[in-house]
DNA sequence: GTGAAAGCGCTAACAG
DNA sequence: CTGTTAGCGCTTTCAC
């Protein structure tokens, strides 16, 4: 059992002192050139790897962020989370990814495991949250970012959910549709999934329909839940254009739409949302709202690291949506 | 300014030493009732979070396990992340992921940084590695075991990519293809995707056709390139059967496909490898191979944490993979 | 059952 | 430029 070597270890090696070979670690400038390659050889030999922990311990800095999102199964999440640990890699900082499986009490955890790890700052995904968790955050002062969601109150990266579903809704409705069906990600504990289901009935009131004569199903995540909501709904309303909450309950609504022999859209129409690769590859495509994942990330990443480095405050952010043009949206028969 | 809550902030509150309150938070057992309300009252009304730092650098153990998968972006991990991850919060344990976007280099820098976060034990992907990173793990005596590819002389769990490869190639030769090309995903530093192409090779060695005519494409990862390899493979060999090296090469060569307006399998056979969810969602489904991802997440979840606990040596584990029956493989016209 | 005290490995003044 | 010296917040013997 070799035992992992210490700084003691590499400044008796190169004969000086732990402070030194600490500087040739943070600031090699801060150290004449022959020590350092004297140090730096000890390290090599020796096979020595900081300990985080006593470093952050001593340092009370840890270049870490961390993230908590609802899943990783699900590509929704993927692509922005890829490219804010992409921007944060680059700058030095690393990524703490926790996934709290919607479900808000593992996210409460989640989040006090990633600040005892020394988390500076945290990605959060959505604003709702128990405020004993906020207040956590706030008393151990560290800055949380959400994201995926827009709000000019709280600091908060993303794109206004509600109006973006609402501009989706107001181009079908111009198509012509008048029946029209949801299937929602479940809305409690998801400020997202709540805001996209109003911008649809928003739109709808617009249009002159009464939106409370709006289905709405709620779908647990994944592919077969989507498939499972499309069929109740076809059984119970009928609708010429389901609206999908997301790109994968609409990928799920459009795989159980041919199992019904229906042709998407002349059929029925549907649409998508968060405009993820899968979106692109399902038959027909999916007309859905893009979201501009990677844009998102990197943002958020400088934000958070901006925020950590105490260079001012968090502020929110809005970032444009639009419509992707599939295949799936056609006037009504 | 509100200074984090410490232990000995606690332990005034309360009116007792730091060492009790310890005692309440690792060995409730330890602390007669009383005291414990006591302390556990004064936890709350401060809000007291243990520094995890300062927890690792004493008691030497962290409860935390790291995983460096090559990207978050792909689906093809996800799954079995997922359920790794679950298994891991059940036991207590905490997941720390770090991607290294398939560069060799920033793989040997994440998995320092995870060891150097405290991290008990080590997820990786394949076995292709540099050696120095091999032997940094020896000596920091952290276990590290492989997944997604199996190798009876190191630890791992996985499937022989192998084998389930040259099942596949197997099956399609069977039904009467020879003009066989093959979509891979770039071989260098990828043993899982050499050992596929060589499967491919072997089997269609086994069936008197010369394995060197067998073009083979290397495409980056993602969907675009799968699409582009496709085109290559269709001007040059137009072959009766495309193998692709994963489901996401799969699906892009499959849209490609459609571009061409060849109809699959009719005028082309396509087929894919892992099995993930998208594999079901194209049109027509894929036929591919099934990895069983969650067992293979909670399997290593399980070994790692037995080997972190000193409950014995890593092993290797073979898992089966099936081939999983979609539309996309027919024989050729 | 509880307290006192000695570190864990590292950083950061402060001297020299 | 380099060494000395305190801690950082927590766990863990060893006494009481």
């Amino acid at each position: 059992m070799t035992n992992t070597p210490t700084l003691e270890d590499v400044a008796a090696r190169a004969g000086v002192s732990t402070a030194t070979v600490s500087r040739c670690l943070n600031a090699p400038e801060k150290v004449i050139e022959p020590t350092r390659a004297r140090v730096m050889a000890a390290v090599e030999a020796l096979g020595y790897a900081p300990n985080f922990s006593a470093r952050a311990l001593a340092a009370k800095r840890t270049q870490t962020i961390g993230a908590v999102i609802p899943t990783m199964e699900n590509a929704i999440f993927a692509e922005g989370l890829q490219a804010f640990q992409e921007r944060l890699g680059e700058a030095g900082y690393m990524l703490l990814v926790a996934s709290s499986s919607y479900d808000p009490a593992r996210e409460a955890e989640a989040i006090r495991a990633l600040v005892a790890r020394g988390a500076e700052g945290l990605l959060l995904i959505g604003h709702d949250r128990d405020p004993a968790v906020i207040e956590f955050l706030a008393t151990q002062s560290v800055p949380a970012l959400v994201a995926w969601a827009h709000d000019a109150a709280r600091p908060s990266i993303g794109f206004d959910n509600r109006a973006a579903m609402a501009a989706l809704a107001a181009r079908a409705l111009d198509l012509g549709h008048r029946r029209i069906g949801v299937i929602s990600a479940p809305r409690a504990g998801n400020d997202r999934a709540r805001a996209r289901v109003e911008g649809v009935r928003a739109a709808a009131g617009a249009a002159g329909l009464n939106p409370d004569d709006i289905p709405v199903i709620e779908a647990p995540y994944g592919i077969e839940a989507g498939g499972e909501a499309f069929d109740r709904l076809m059984e119970t309303a009928a609708p010429s254009l389901v609206i999908c909450g997301n790109d994968v309950l609409a990928a799920g609504a459009l795989k159980r739409a041919r199992d019904w022999r229906l042709s998407v859209p002349r059929d029925v129409s549907i649409t998508g949302f968060d405009g993820i690769e899968l979106s692109r590859l399902v038959t027909p495509a999916l007309t859905t709202v893009h979201v501009p994942h990677r844009a998102m990330g990197v943002a958020a990443a400088e934000a958070l690291m901006a925020a950590c480095a105490g260079e001012g405050e968090l502020a929110s952010l809005c970032l444009k949506t639009e419509i992707s043009d599939g295949e799936t949206l056609a006037p009504p028969r």
